[in-house]
RNA sequence: GCCCGGGUGGCGGAAAGGCAGACGCAACGGACUUAAAAUCCGUUGGGGAUAUUAUCCCCGUGCGGGUUCGAAUCCCGCCCCGGGCACCA
């Protein structure tokens, strides 16, 4: 009887579903608990692609294998379905975004359900549905009410194309994140978030997690702290001053100039009449220039003096304003002083301008000489110095001196006298920015905000939620920056229910961030209408204890998330400071693709195969195999139902995890599915008979030792890599098994129902099956996981390998536990050991015991 | 430019400082078959020597050095590829 994925796969779905086996029980004590988490997906109109089952292959394996192991554990999957590309896929459908999420959530349950995952379907949830978005608008207001969230009127990321606001984050490059499209600033009325006020604590509590070093790092990049100072300067012939923030105070006597961003309040105020003209028109551009030409660092720096002067407090020097866009409004204070002689971008403008440079810090000779410069070069104004060195030129007659310090020492010499001065302070800035947190979008969580007739703000009471958006025909966003729900007459006005007053709600919507920051909290609790979660089962579940996801939301989702559940730890809705205590990225799973010899990439439809080389079909150019990303345009997208339907979800599952490690970058191939087909085709031979009974050579045989030994070793490697995520190894001495087993016409019987069970993690459908045809009526899934017995994995005789300096040039057979005398006694009476060494003296002899002999001979 | 990853057969990839290439794919040879597919068995890093089939030698983990009895693995200096950040004072 042949293996048949297609008729064993679906009935066991069925047996899982119906018997609810995997149902995570809440406040289970006689069980650890274990929190098992997918990043859940955007069902977007496409389906699923084979990137999706990676990470929840790895995670529906660790939770099996757990079970097996005793953890009462928590395993579930939901949508969100809020979001831009749902809304755009409805305008171009002409159909509603309800509709199209709904259809498209439908595709990508029917496809997940297909691969056999051990989620708990009951816990399933969906951040458009009101019941679970009355609590994402909840918790909005909670962050109101804690001055966390404020309206603010700033220069936004405005993209027309998109016709909405973009975060920071969503820009890349001057260009929308989704689409590419030019992006230009404009000021706009915003919802904020104050992510800054938790800058510290985001940063610290990284230290905290078993998260990958480079996620960790990208993170404290984005947040991007920095220590300095916050200096004051004097405005010449006026009572402003100007305050910097700098992490170089050591080099506050070679300030010979100061710069504000064109945007900075003071402008106005500080530029000469004859200057006005220029200054205008200077910032008129700066203004028009989108944040794409803004950012190319590569371009000239280009500023207007503005006819004024500050003044150096170390030193009393005129030091002359300039605006330029080289100093951003959003940074620091929006000002900078000057330093050229020792940065770069400052060197660059006074270059360009012509304007003074005052060396003070000389570095090293070898220092120097690394950069391929000299001492003099910098003190003689040739170059600019930003590294470490010896500060000169820099005392005043106030009681400053930091002549001979190094930059650390001065630093904190300088900071120190401009505290006894009153003219700074010590300071500490963050790159990180307040999060935009408004979309002009139909196609997500209205806000629970109304501005009333009388100018205050509202916010809705609990019992108002949800505030459901409204069904409307047309949700194209309009051109001024409102959102369709400004057109939605009945919707908008609002009446006080307790009051009476009249109002108008926020036509604005919630980003597509808001739902995924909270949804691990409401898969605990996922049918509560009284609160978002039981702060008993929070308790009970948290933290997330295994986090799998893209690292495409290393600083987005991730920091965002992080950053809502200190505000909800702070008010006491949750238990633990960080939500995902472990988290592993898996890496993308690339297409077969073709390149020509200009190392362009051709759509796999241009390729034709001619003998065994491979040729583009209308150059004729002779083309090579390059993996690329799946995408529509080069058709070397692979679909999951097709794989499924050809070699089966065991299989499916297998190769993706045998391909190499999880979190590698791994180009797809179908033969491979079809190498692990195979696998799975002799695993069936080894247990099931032609009549679909136990095969006849399956019984209580005796092993042998080497039997023994791969049993137990199996055993051992299999439990060991499922512990550390390596499952290409695991699936691999899972081969070895088979192919020391398979072909025996004794195939232990005990020794086959321990390997399905080590199977079954990994190809459960399969392992089901043989486990009930080896006479089972229950599931397999929570049978105790197969224990190792380290005697087993001894062997009596060993093959040592001898070596002559290093190389290996000899074998012999020796006991296991041979001690090292034993063994250089055999390595020196090995014949071709002595031919070797004979004319040579033998300085000293190594011995790795039960592995090797290294005998070093001269 | 800066910060992370990573470079091992034809390909995906294995290797607590101890026999490099486990496991799989592909390829080749053989068995079965009228034939093919499927399946099974065998070979497969490169070069060379001896040679009735086995034995031996040299080279080989991006490049160049170093540490060590011994390096894919550790250290120093480069090159290339992938990802992130990018005028953040």
């Amino acid at each position: 009887m042949k293996y048949e994925p297609r008729e064993i796969e679906p009935k066991w779905q069925r047996y899982w579903e119906e018997e609810k086996l995997f149902k995570a029980v809440d406040f289970d004590q006689s069980r650890p608990k274990l929190y098992v988490l997918d990043m859940f997906p955007y069902p977007s109109a496409a389906g699923l692609h084979v990137g999706h089952p990676e990470g929840y292959t790895a995670t529906d394996i660790y939770s099996r294998y757990m079970r097996m192991n005793g953890y009462n554990v928590l395993h579930p999957l939901g949508w969100d379905a809020f979001g831009l590309p749902a809304e755009q896929y409805a305008v171009q459908t002409g159909t509603l975004p309800r509709k199209t999420t709904e259809q498209n959530i439908e595709t990508f349950r029917r496809q997940i359900k297909s691969l056999g995952f051990s989620y708990d379907w009951d816990r399933e949830i969906n951040t458009t549905s009101p019941d679970y978005y009355r609590w994402t608008q909840w918790i909005f207001i909670q962050l109101y009410k804690q001055g966390l969230a404020y309206l603010d009127e700033v220069p936004v990321n405005w993209c027309p194309a998109l016709g909405t606001v973009l975060a920071n984050e969503e820009v890349v490059n001057g260009v929308s994140e989704r689409g590419g499209h030019p992006v230009e600033r404009r000021p706009m009325k915003q919802w904020m978030l104050k992510i800054t006020d938790y800058a510290e604590r985001l940063l610290a509590d990284l230290d905290e997690l078993e998260w990958p070093e480079g996620i960790k790092e990208m993170q404290r990049n984005w947040i991007g702290k920095s220590t300095g100072a916050e200096i004051d300067f004097c405005v010449a012939e006026n009572e402003e001053t100007i305050r910097v923030f700098t992490t170089r105070p050591d080099t506050l006597f070679g300030c010979t100039y100061m710069v504000l961003a064109p945007e900075h309040p003071l402008v106005d105020k500080l530029t000469s009449p004859e200057k006005e003209k220029e200054v205008a028109a200077y910032k008129e551009d700066a203004l028009a220039k989108s944040e794409l030409s803004r950012s190319v660092s590569e371009q000239e720096k280009t500023g207007v003096f503005i006819g004024n002067y500050a003044v150096n407090p170390v030193n009393n020097e005129r030091l002359p304003i300039w605006i330029s866009d080289y100093v951003l409004m959003t940074y620091g204070t929006g000002a900078i002083m000057a330093v050229p002689a020792h940065d770069e971008r400052d060197f660059e403008f006074a270059k360009t301008y012509d304007l003074p440079v005052q060396p003070i810090l000389v570095p090293s000779k070898e220092a120097a000489e690394k950069e391929g410069i000299t001492p003099e070069d910098v003190l003689e104004k040739r170059s600019c110095w930003t590294g470490q060195g010896t500060l000169v030129n820099s005392a005043n007659d106030f009681g400053l001196d930091i002549n001979g310090l190094d930059v650390e020492n001065a630093k904190e010499r300088t900071i120190e006298w401009l505290e006894q001065q009153d003219r700074g302070k010590a300071a500490v800035n963050y790159k990180l920015r307040d999060w935009l947190f408004s979309r002009q979008r139909y196609w997500g969580e209205p806000f629970p905000v109304v501005y009333m007739e009388d100018g205050s703000i509202k916010v809705l009471d609990e019992d108002e939620l949800p505030l459901e958006l409204p069904e409307m025909e047309d949700f194209s966003p309009s051109s001024n920056g409102e959102s369709a729900l400004a057109r939605a007459e009945d919707w908008l006005d609002y009446t006080d229910p307790k009051t009476g007053k009249k109002g108008r709600r926020e036509t604005h919507t919630m980003p597509q961030w808001a739902g995924s920051c909270w949804y691990y909290l409401r898969y605990l609790d996922p049918r509560n209408d009284a609160r978002p979660w039981d702060e008993e089962k929070e308790k009970y579940w948290m933290p997330v204890d295994l986090y799998v996801g893209g690292a495409e939301h290393a600083v987005l989702h991730l920091l965002y998330a992080r950053f809502w559940h200190k505000v909800l730890y702070d008010l006491g809705l949750v238990s633990t400071k960080e939500p995902f205590r472990k988290l592993v990225n898996q890496g993308m799973i690339l297409g077969i693709s073709y390149k020509d010899p200009q190392g362009r990439i051709v759509p796999n439809d241009k390729v034709v195969e001619d003998g065994n080389k491979l040729y583009h079909a209308e150059t004729g150019q002779e083309l090579e195999e390059m993996p690329a990303k799946m995408s529509k345009s080069l058709k070397n997208v692979v679909n999951p139902d097709d794989v499924i339907q050809q070699y089966g979800a065991d299989s499916f599952r297998l190769y993706e995890m045998f391909m190499g490690p999880l979190e590698a970058v791994k180009p797809w191939r179908t033969e491979g599915v079809e190498g692990v087909r195979r696998f799975l085709n002799r695993v069936w031979k080894m247990v099931v008979g032609p009549d679909g009974g136990i095969a006849e050579e399956v019984k209580n045989s005796e092993m042998n030792e080497e039997e023994l030994r791969v049993l137990h070793e199996t055993i051992k490697k299999v439990t060991e890599d499922i512990e550390s995520l390596n499952f290409n190894t695991a699936i691999s001495q899972l081969m070895v098994f088979v192919n020391e087993f398979g072909g025996k016409a004794e195939r232990n019987r005990e020794a086959v129902e321990t390997f399905i069970l080590l199977l079954s993690p990994f190809a459960p459908h399969i392992a089901e099956e043989l486990w009930s045809r080896m006479g089972y009526d229950n599931s397999l899934a929570y049978e105790p996981w197969p224990t190792y017995r380290e005697e087993c994995l001894k062997v009596a005789n060993v093959e040592v390998v001898i070596q002559v300096n290093g190389k290996p040039r000899s074998r012999v057979t020796l006991p296991a536990d041979a001690t090292s005398e034993q063994m250089q006694q055999a390595a020196m009476e090995d014949e071709r050991i002595q031919e070797l060494t004979d004319s040579s003296d033998i300085k000293k002899v190594v011995t790795v015991p039960g592995k090797l002999v290294n005998v070093v001979a001269k």
